[in-house]
DNA sequence: GCAACGTTAGCACTCCCGTGTCAAGGTTTT
DNA sequence: AAAACCTTGACACGGGAGTGCTAACGTTGC
């Protein structure tokens, strides 16, 4: 069946039962190609994008909405924004911060948010 | 009580009923001040950001944990970077793509990253 | 000092996520 | 043509999120 695998030898090598690759497709997070028959035909690099999740799940202890919603803010500016200036709308500091850290804190405001940017 | 409002008048300004605002700073989206007895006071800024909140849930049809997530991203380096990482992974584009569309892809990525930043 | 409000802790309910399993039907292989 | 796959669709279940309510106890205002 020319290149790449069936749903059930993927699951084999990614560590997903073949339930899940469904549900992984169904909520968007992978999307692999059809034959003509309708059957799902996992390449090398779908196969390691698999891998890649679960230790991505596993390792920082999220979920699927987690990962689903990251992709969401990343493919949507509306959205981005907007989560963007809720995060950053944190009123007043705790009593005891000195006006210097305060400015501190401020100028490291753009930093930040530049921050949510440097992945690869 | 000094400046701000106790939990039910909060709640009742806000549009959160008091369990909720208490279930808010449960999981860290807000972190309202104590006057010496214990209770919540509620400034002027934890309510717009009450508000502000609601919106945001109810215009992009959103989860908490979401934002939570956002959060978590915004201030921990290494989670941040290893989605981004996994988002930019897609495999092989749909087939009809030509050569220089997938260049163009290709330049718009850091691009589409250095977005992710653009938040006010 | 009592009424009205705050606190935490816990029970309980609904809804959705992640997951298995099974049924009915099409495809590929031998 | 039968065996061994694939597809979608549905029922079902455990667990966690979001939410209300009550209990037991401390605080504030009149």
């Amino acid at each position: 069946m020319s290149d790449g695998l069936t749903i059930h030898e993927a699951a084999q090598t990614t560590g997903w039962s073949p339930r899940m690759l469904r549900y992984l497709e169904r909520v968007g997070l992978v999307d692999p190609p059809r034959t003509e028959a309708g059957y799902r035909v996992f390449g090398p690099g779908e196969l390691q994008r698999l891998r890649t999740l679960r230790e991505l799940l596993a390792r920082f202890e999220c979920q699927l909405s987690d990962v689903a919603f990251a992709k969401r803010m990343r493919d949507d500016a509306e959205l981005r924004q907007a989560v963007g200036r809720w995060l950053e709308s944190e009123p007043r500091r705790p009593e005891g911060v000195a006006t210097d850290d305060w400015l501190r804190w401020e100028q490291e405001k753009h930093q930040r948010l530049l921050a949510l940017a440097d992945a690869a």
